[in-house]
DNA sequence: AAATAGCACTCTAAATGATAGAGTGCTAAT
DNA sequence: ATTAGCACTCTATCATTTAGAGTGCTATTT
C-alpha cells in the first residue's frame, strides 16, 4: 500500500475501526488493523493514521493505553460515505414473508409480527407505530342500539380501520333520527380527514340558524363521544432479550435503563412521529438523538403508506454498534412489506 | 423464652428466617436471628432449631459457612401458615382508584392500567389476561354494508366487549337478506355462549330440510368469518423495569431467561388459563410451577368475573423473595377493582 | 517525504495471596 | 433443655503483582 492517497487510507482504516468494533464490541489497536490488511500496512502507519482520524473526532480512546473505538461522528461518517448496503438473504425474505402471510383478525396482532420479524432480522429491538388516526379519513358511520339508552357508534376510515365506541346517551334515543344522522354524517364527511371533522362540524354549526341548527348539533355532539376521534397511536416492541445478549448490556444499570426507555414509550413514540413527516429511511446515532435516554443507541426508522398516504413509522433500536448495512435494509425491506399487506387487506 | 414449646419455636424461628430474607436478599445466620429476638434465645440456641428445620426441608445452606436461606418449601410452609395479610394502605387504594377512574376507549388501556396498578402496588410485575371471548354470550349482531361485496361484521358480547371483522363475500351481498339474517340470529342466539354457537348452528342445520334450510346455512357461513368467534386472549405485562431492581437479577443471564419468559407469553397464559378455572388467589412457589421457565419465581394469580362469570385472570409475578402478605392482599385488591370497573363500563 | 522499526512508557485485566469476618458444629458446662 | 466456648470452614475483599496490549515518539529505511 505504497503512496496511497491518504485521504483514501484514512477511509478505509475508520471503515476498519468501525466495522472491527461492531462485529467485537472490543476497542481495535494499530496491530489488528494492519493484520486486517494482510500486513500491507505497518502498525506504526496505522498508529499514525489512527492519530489523525482522532484529531478529526472519527475515533477516541477509552484510556491511552486501548485501542480506537469510534465516535459518533465516526459512525454518522462511515454511514453516510463509507458503508455498503447488505440486502437481505433470500432466506429471510422468506422468512419475513412467512411471518407476515396469514390471515390477520386485527392489526394488533399484525403489528406485534412486524416488529417481530424486524427483530428477527436484525437481531435489534423492532417498533411498529400504528397506523395514525388522525390522518386517517372518514368513510362511514354506524349507530348499533345496545339498549334504550346506549348506542354502539361504529365508525369506518378510509384505510379500513374500524373503531368502536359505545354512547351512554343518558336520555332515551330516537331510531330514525340515528339513522338520519348517520346519513347525513356519511354524505357531509366522506373522505375528510378525521381530524379535521371537528372542526368542519363548529364552522357549519356556526353558520347554520334553521332548524337544521338542532340536528346538526346532535350530530356533532354524537361525534364527540369521548375516544372516537381521538388519536390512537399506539407502540409495539419487540425482541428486547435478544439485546440483552449484547455486551453493551452486561452492566445492569445499562439495562435497565434501556428497559425503562422501551416501558415509557412516549420518548420513543415521539421521535417515531417526526421521522414520519419525512419520507425514507433515517438513522439517528447515539448524541444526534434530542431524548437523552437513547443518547447511547441508534434508532433507524422508516415511515409507511397507504395509497400515497403516510399512516404510520416502523424501525429498529440498538446499540449504536449495529450492521448499519443490514439494519437499513431490512428497514426499508419491511416498510415495503406491511405496506404491500396493508393494501391487500385493503 | 425458657421452656418454650419446640414447635412453636420452630415456626417462629423459621418465620423470622423468611422474612428477614425477603427484606434483605441475604441468608440469615443464627446470631442475626438471636438479635431479631432481643436475645431471648442465644445463637447457640437458633443453631439447633436452623439444623433441625434444615432435617424437616424448610431451609437450606448455600454453603457450609454461610445463613440459611429458606427452600421453596419453607416459603409454603409460611404463606400457608405463618403469613400475616398485609393489607393495601389508604393511599395505595387511592392511587388505584385514581389511576383506573378514567373513561376508558377500549379494553386494551384498561389491561395496560391494571397490570401497571399491579407493579405500582407490589414491585413485582403486574400480569392481566384479558377476558376470554369464547366464554362471553352472544348479544347482538349487526351488518354494515361497505361496498359491494364487503360486509362489517360487528357481534357484541354480553359483556359490552366489541369485535369487528371485515367479510368479503366475493358475491353481491343482499342488504335486506342481511338484515333478515341478523334479525334471526340476534333473536335465535341471545344470551349463549360463543364457544357454543358453531356447534348449536350446526346441529340445528342437519335438522332442518325445507326452504329454511338455506338461509340458516347462509347466517351460519356469515358466522364462520375468519376470527370473529375466535378466542382472542392477550396478555398484558407492565413493570419489567423495577424487577429489574432486584439483586436477583444482577446477574445478566438472569434477567435474560425472565425477559425471555415475559416475550414468550405462551407459558404465562397456560398458567393463568389453569389458574382460571378455580375460585380466588392462587400462588405457585418456585418448583411448584410446571412450566420450568418460572422455577426461580413466584407468580400469585387471581381470576375476575363479570355476573359471577369468570372471563379472566390477573397477577403479579416476581422473585420467590416477595412481600407475600402485600402482593397476595394486592392482587385480590386489583380483582375486586376490575369487576367493579367492568361492571360500571357493562 | 513517506513508511516503518524500535523502544520506553502506560494502562488494564487477570492472577495471586493475605486477611477479616461471619457462620457453623460439636462438646462441655450450666 | 439451654447455652457458652472453641476450632474450623468458607467467602468476600483488598492490595499486590504480572503479563500483555497498545500508544507515541524518534530514528531509520526506502
Amino acid at each position: 500500500m505504497r503512496h496511497v492517497d491518504a485521504d483514501a487510507r484514512r477511509k478505509k482504516i475508520l471503515s476498519a475501526i468501525v466495522e472491527s468494533y461492531i462485529e467485537t464490541a472490543a476497542p481495535i489497536g494499530s496491530r489488528a488493523i494492519s493484520q486486517r490488511f494482510r500486513h500491507s500496512v505497518s502498525p506504526a502507519t496505522v498508529r499514525n493514521v489512527m492519530a489523525d482520524l482522532e484529531d478529526m473526532g472519527f475515533v477516541t480512546h477509552p484510556h491511552t493505553s486501548a485501542g480506537r473505538v469510534p465516535t459518533d461522528k465516526g459512525y454518522r461518517f462511515y454511514v453516510n460515505s463509507l458503508l455498503e448496503p447488505k440486502h437481505l438473504t433470500k432466506e429471510e425474505e422468506s422468512a419475513v414473508t412467512k411471518l407476515l402471510n396469514k390471515k390477520y383478525e386485527d392489526y394488533d396482532a399484525l403489528m406485534n409480527n412486524v416488529s417481530s420479524a424486524i427483530n428477527l432480522i436484525t437481531n435489534m429491538a423492532g417498533i411498529v407505530l400504528t397506523p395514525r388516526f388522525k390522518r386517517s379519513t372518514f368513510k362511514q358511520i354506524e349507530f348499533i342500539p345496545v339498549d334504550a339508552s346506549r348506542v354502539l357508534i361504529v365508525l369506518i376510515t378510509g384505510s379500513g380501520l374500524v373503531k368502536n365506541v359505545v354512547l351512554d346517551a343518558g336520555e332515551k334515543l330516537n331510531r330514525s333520527e340515528l339513522s338520519r344522522i348517520s346519513a347525513f354524517l356519511n354524505e357531509e364527511l366522506e373522505g375528510m380527514f378525521l381530524g379535521d371533522i371537528k372542526n368542519h362540524l363548529t364552522r357549519k354549526l356556526l353558520e347554520e340558524r334553521d332548524s337544521f341548527y338542532s340536528f346538526l348539533k346532535k350530530a356533532t355532539s354524537i361525534l364527540q363521544a369521548p375516544g372516537l376521534l381521538k388519536m390512537d397511536d399506539r407502540v409495539y416492541f419487540e425482541g428486547t432479550t435478544s439485546l440483552m445478549s449484547y455486551p453493551e448490556f452486561s452492566d445492569v444499570s445499562k439495562a435497565k435503563l434501556f428497559l425503562k426507555l422501551l416501558e415509557e414509550k412516549q420518548d420513543i413514540l415521539d421521535l417515531f412521529s417526526e421521522d414520519m413527516e419525512s419520507e425514507g429511511v433515517k438513522v439517528h446515532i447515539g448524541k444526534e438523538n434530542i431524548c437523552k435516554h437513547i443518547h447511547e443507541f441508534t434508532v433507524v426508522t422508516c415511515n409507511y403508506k397507504i395509497k400515497d398516504r403516510v399512516i404510520g413509522a416502523l424501525g429498529a433500536i440498538g446499540p449504536k454498534r449495529m450492521e448499519y448495512g443490514k439494519v437499513i435494509s431490512a428497514v426499508k425491506y419491511m416498510s415495503d412489506t406491511l405496506e404491500r399487506v396493508l393494501e391487500e387487506i385493503g
